[in-house]
Order: structure tokens, then C-alpha cells, then sequence
RNA sequence: CGGGGCGUAGCUCAGUUUGGUAGAGCACCCGUUUUGGGGGCGGGAAGUCGCAGGUUCGAAUCCUGUCGCCCCGACCA
């Protein structure tokens, strides 16, 4: 397949466009391969659409090499799936929902779980029927509150989407951990660096999630991880416990007058100041007890105070704080809150006051205080006393006041013992490139999915989801593989194989070019040709850089004499090759 | 949703403060010259100045409203 830059749809730009911001958009903009519509909404061009056939067609063949059967949905859906499993209302306003004719409600799919599973209950009923794994690589359509990065998130994104279905968990684990060998196989073939990480598996109320993350600097996510193979979503991270303290012998607390320290630095101060520490060593915020106030609502719509206490040298998490409390949603108690209980005075919480104690089950208040984990019996620390400009000091975890539980809420840091014990952690930016997850029984019970066994008996189907993002990956290869001058594709996703310049205004030249490109082309291989006549050799080169394609081959200087110039777009490297040599070159 | 910035030719931007005939570079078309790194010269085509309303003899410029886009944050199966 022979493609001509003289023909070719395309037209590269000189400036970088205003909108975009990150490298690949950037680039892709750039070198002709897509073009902004909308917010979040982008149109292929012929040679994007070339590398997009490419990553589709690598996880095409992965997939049916795991025995998964493609099969295609409709990406505009009726509301009724989505309302017998809830999401129709849980998904709120990042689904994009429109009316027919008639006004009945319709949605443009996020995600298609609903519909594998209906198709599956119409098709099959029996255990023999069983295991299943279907896929699709479809548009998915989401509202995102900011689109943003170019292809990163996007409003429109292609998606494979495959589904499992088994009779038993142990068919649902061989089902998912072919989905995960057939996935690193595919990131492998990409080129894509990732890391599997652990993710909390909460939200859609499934068993095991793990992620494949992509490590990149405009990820969005952060993934705790070290060199001695640890890695967990930073949402997952369990913190190491450390081991309780006896409390024998310890000193009471005392409690200090402490006026005007809001925050844990004015009480470092101020504790520094009035009462030193009697090692000589100073007071730091890690030996505070921050305690912050949430209020819950949960899904049945009520509402709760809770107090989670961290160390004061760390800050609540938001994300860390979302999982931990899941399904009911957690915000910063409001002035309101505060109002409805007087029992907690701003500034100078703590567990315990000279009247007894103030949070807990068995205390004044009745509210429920949650503890960081490394707030283990016989830890001393500094905290509020409950009263206005008072804070306590010696205060004895275990001996003065009892935490109602742990909270995973504390903040993730760079050092930060791994749960597994294989030493320090580092925090590393990344992006979702992919997720396997077992869904166990709950599409399955929600859609009355079941089977006949050999008893003929009905059983609930599990599942397992699997997504790949494949406009994101294409994104991202282009985040990872790039430099100053242009996109550096790899062989395998590359839109052509080898991307012929023929330069010069000696006809003659270009006899030879074409004579080259017709034999490149008859031993199979995709051929992109500039062979525009009257465009400058370095109009030419600067196309071919900023394109990307693996190996440029320059026609120019000395081709009557049967010699060309090979570069390598990767390396850089140029080295002189024989017209004779050039077909043993990329022969297959 | 909060904060910041921006809408003028395909792309990058000037012009807006101080109202007075719509501009430049690149890209595109024609001619010419050049041919190994986005070349030179000459000519040309191309814009409802985001949209609507208002003020004014006159609005890209001032006023009001509105729509859209980008960035940071919140959010993100």
C-alpha cells in the first residue's frame, strides 16, 4: 500500500495550536492527525485514523487469542438497563441523556455492562453454555466536568470493552487472569511502560480490581510503589501498623493554656515555647493529633458527623477519604454542623477532655471517631482539649481515650513503609491505560442473569469487566515516545512502515523513487511517499520528523548512482544504503 | 462548580488602553528563482473581528447580556 504525500489529506502546521497544551495533543494536532470539533471532541484524520486501525488491531488479535469473541453494541441506549441497575440516576450528570421523538429517555453509553449482560440472558440458559467473553471496541460518551489534554480525557473516546461470564469464581478467576496476561501482551506490543496496581474495587462493587498504569508526568493519578515490586493505587495504600507501646509508666496529661493556635504550626510554637519537650529534642507536628471533622451522607440519604484523627504532619486525604467511607459520600462539616454541636469546639478538638471523653460511642458527644493507624496504644500526643484555647499534652492512646476503629485517611509520602514490608515507597504520577475487575454477581443478580446447572437448579452468572482505552493509549504512546522535532512511532502502531522522501527537481530522481516505492510496495509493505515536487527538501524532512514514521528513506543527492540515505526517526542515526540493499532492508 | 486567561484569515498573533477605511508572519493560489533542513522576489485569494442588544455621525475598540474555548483546582466506570 503506497500513500502520497501530493494526495494524502493532511496538512501540517508550523505553530503550535493555542489549545493544546501536553505533547501529544500537541503533536497530533500538529502533524495532521487530528482536529478539534468540540470540547472533549476530536476528528481523525487519514493518518491518525491509521494508527488508531493499528492499536485496535493489536488488541483485536490479543483478544481473540484469549478466546474472546467481538461482538458490537449500539452506542445510543434506552434508559431502561440503566434504570434496573441504578445508574441511570447514580451516574448523575456525567452521562450525556437525550429524548426521542416521543420523549422517551435515552443515553449515549459511558460504559456498557448492561447490555453484554442482557445480551448474554437473552442468548444463553445453561451452565454448558459457559465460560463466555465477549468484547467490543466502541465509542464511549462521558460529560466530563473538563475535558482536558487532548485525548487524555475526552468527552468521545473509543474503549474496548470486554465481559466475562462464568458459572463458578474459580471460572470468573481463569476468566480475568486471561483478560490480565492477554492485557500485559497487548502494553508489551505498544511499547506502553505500566505498573500493575491493586484499586479499590469499592464503587461498581466488585471483589478483585487491579489497574494498569502508564507512568507519565500528566497522569492524573498517583500510584505508591518501590523498587522491590510494591505498587498499589495511592486510594489503596494500607498503611504499615506499627507495633503498641506499653503504657506502663507513662505520665498523665497535662493541659496547657494554648490561646490563638488554630492550626497545627501555631501549636507547635506555642508548645515549643511553654512546655519543651523534656528530652530537649523539639515538639513537631508529628506529634499531634490533628482531628478533622466529616459529615457522611449515605446512600439512604442520612447524614453523619464522624472525626477522623490523623498526625498532625499529615493532611486528610480527599481521595484516600472517598474510598474509606464508600459508599456514602464525605465532605467538610459546615458551620451548620458545628452549630448542631456544641460539643466540638473548632480549633481544639480532641478524644478526651478533664470531663471525660468527647468522641467515641461511649462519650459526651456519641460521635464516631475514627484513628489513623499508626495511633496505636501507647502513643503520646498533642491534641485539643476540648476547650477554647486548650490543648492537652502526654495524651495516651489506649490509656486516655479508645478510637471507635481505623481510617485509611492520612496522606501518602514519598518514604512511607510499604504494607508488605519491602521498604520505602515513592509516589509516582500515572495514567489509567487499563483495568481488569471482577465484577462478581451484581450486573448479573441486578439483570436477572442465571443459568441451569446440572441439577437444574438456577445460578447467578459472575462477571468480570475489561477495559482498554484505546484513543487514550494512543495518546499516551505518543506522550512517551516524542522529541523536539516530532511523534516517534513504534513499528507496531506506526500508520506506515517506511516513509520514502524523494527530493530534488531531477525528474530523473524521481523515476527512481517511484521505480523503489513500486517494489516496497509489492513485497506488502505500507509506504508513505513525498513525492511533491517544488516543496524544499527541508519543508520535506521537517514533515517527515514531526509525522513519525519508524524509517525515512531519502531519494535525493546521489540516487542516480543507486545511493539513498536511511534514517532511523528514533535514534537519529542516518547512514548511506544501496538501492540494491534497500527491499533486504524491510523485508518481513 | 470555584479561580485565571482567551475569542480578529487555515495556524500563530498585533490592533482594543485613547472609537475614524481590517493588519502581520506562516500556510494557500499564480509567476519567477532556488533545491539536503520549514529559502528569495513579485502578485493574489482569504476574515459576519464569537453572538445579540445598546451608546455614537461612526464600534474589533465603549456599555449590557450571552455563547464558546484553554489552563489550575474540585470532579472523573
Amino acid at each position: 500500500m503506497t500513500e502520497r504525500l501530493s494526495s494524502l489529506f493532511l496538512r501540517t502546521l508550523r505553530d503550535d495550536p493555542a489549545e493544546a497544551e501536553v505533547a501529544s495533543h500537541r503533536l497530533l494536532l500538529r502533524a495532521g492527525f487530528i482536529r478539534r470539533v468540540g470540547s472533549g471532541l476530536y476528528s481523525w484524520l487519514p493518518l491518525g485514523l491509521r494508527v488508531r486501525r493499528n492499536v485496535e488491531r493489536v488488541i483485536r488479535e490479543e483478544m481473540n487469542a484469549a478466546g474472546a469473541q467481538e461482538v458490537l453494541f449500539p452506542g445510543l441506549l434506552p434508559r431502561e438497563p440503566y434504570e434496573v441497575t441504578g445508574r441511570w440516576t447514580e451516574y448523575g450528570s456525567d452521562i450525556f441523556r437525550l429524548q426521542d421523538r416521543r420523549d422517551a429517555d435515552h443515553l449515549l453509553a459511558p460504559t456498557h455492562e448492561e447490555v453484554f449482560t442482557l445480551m448474554v440472558k437473552d442468548l444463553y440458559s445453561s451452565y454448558k453454555d459457559l465460560p463466555l467473553t465477549i468484547y467490543q471496541i466502541q465509542d464511549k460518551y462521558r460529560d466530563e466536568t473538563r475535558p482536558r489534554a487532548g485525548l487524555l480525557r475526552a468527552r468521545e473516546f473509543t474503549m474496548k470493552d470486554a465481559y466475562s461470564f462464568d458459572f463458578d469464581d474459580e471460572g470468573l478467576e481463569r476468566s480475568y487472569q486471561l483478560q490480565r496476561d492477554a492485557y500485559e501482551r497487548i502494553f508489551k506490543r505498544l511499547g506502553l511502560e505500566y505498573v500493575i496496581v491493586s484499586a479499590d474495587a469499592g464503587a461498581m462493587g466488585g471483589s478483585k480490581s487491579e489497574e494498569f498504569m502508564h507512568p507519565t508526568a500528566v497522569g492524573e493519578d498517583t500510584v505508591v510503589m518501590n523498587d522491590s515490586g510494591y505498587a498499589a493505587n495511592v486510594e489503596a495504600f494500607a498503611t504499615l501498623v506499627p507495633d503498641a507501646i506499653p503504657t506502663d509508666g507513662l505520665a498523665q496529661p497535662v493541659v496547657h493554656d494554648t490561646p490563638d493556635t488554630p492550626t497545627i504550626a501555631t501549636l507547635v510554637d506555642v508548645a515549643n515555647a511553654q512546655f519543651p519537650r523534656e528530652d530537649g529534642r523539639a515538639w513537631s507536628a508529628a506529634d499531634t493529633l490533628k482531628n478533622v471533622v466529616l459529615a457522611l451522607t449515605h446512600p439512604d440519604g442520612s447524614r453523619e458527623l464522624v472525626v477522623v484523627a490523623v498526625p498532625g504532619d499529615r493532611d486528610v486525604d480527599d481521595k484516600r477519604v472517598e474510598v474509606a467511607f464508600a459508599p456514602a459520600v464525605a465532605e467538610p462539616a459546615s458551620e451548620a454542623d458545628f452549630a448542631a454541636n456544641p460539643g466540638l469546639v473548632k480549633g481544639y478538638i480532641g478524644p478526651w477532655s478533664a470531663s471525660g471523653p468527647v468522641l467515641g460511642d461511649e462519650s459526651r458527644t456519641g460521635i464516631r471517631f475514627l484513628a489513623d493507624p499508626r495511633v496505636v496504644d501507647g502513643t503520646q500526643w498533642i491534641t485539643g482539649a476540648n476547650e477554647s484555647g486548650r490543648h492537652v499534652s502526654g495524651l495516651v492512646a489506649g490509656r486516655d481515650f479508645t478510637a471507635d476503629g481505623t481510617v485509611e485517611a492520612a496522606t501518602v509520602r514519598e518514604g512511607d513503609p510499604a504494607p508488605d514490608g519491602s521498604g520505602p515507597v515513592q509516589l509516582i504520577r500515572t495514567m489509567e491505560v487499563g483495568h481488569v475487575f471482577q465484577l462478581g454477581r451484581k450486573y448479573a443478580e441486578a439483570l436477572g442473569l442465571s443459568v441451569l446447572d446440572q441439577n437444574g437448579k438456577r445460578a447467578t452468572v459472575t462477571m468480570g469487566s475489561y477495559g482498554i482505552g484505546v484513543t487514550r493509549n494512543l495518546a499516551a504512546i505518543v506522550e512517551a515516545s516524542h522529541d523536539e522535532k516530532g511523534i516517534i512511532w513504534p513499528a507496531e502502531i506506526a500508520p506506515f512502515d517506511v516513509h520514502v522522501v524523494a527530493t530534488g527537481k531531477d525528474e530523473a530522481v524521481f523515476a527512481v523513487a517511484e521505480e523503489v516505492v513500486a517494489e516496497l510496495d509489492a513485497s506488502r509493505l505500507e509506504v508513505l511517499f513525498d513525492d511533491r515536487r517544488k516543496v524544499s527538501p527541508g519543508v520535506k524532512f521537517k514533515d517527515a520528523e514531526i509525522v513519525g514514521v519508524p524509517w525515512i528513506l531519502v531519494i535525493g543527492r546521489g540516487a542516480l548512482e543507486g545511493e539513498f540515505e536511511l534514517w532511523n526517526r528514533a535514534t537519529g542515526e542516518k547512514q548511506p544504503i544501496r538501492r540494491e540493499d534497500v527491499l533486504q532492508k524491510f523485508a518481513k
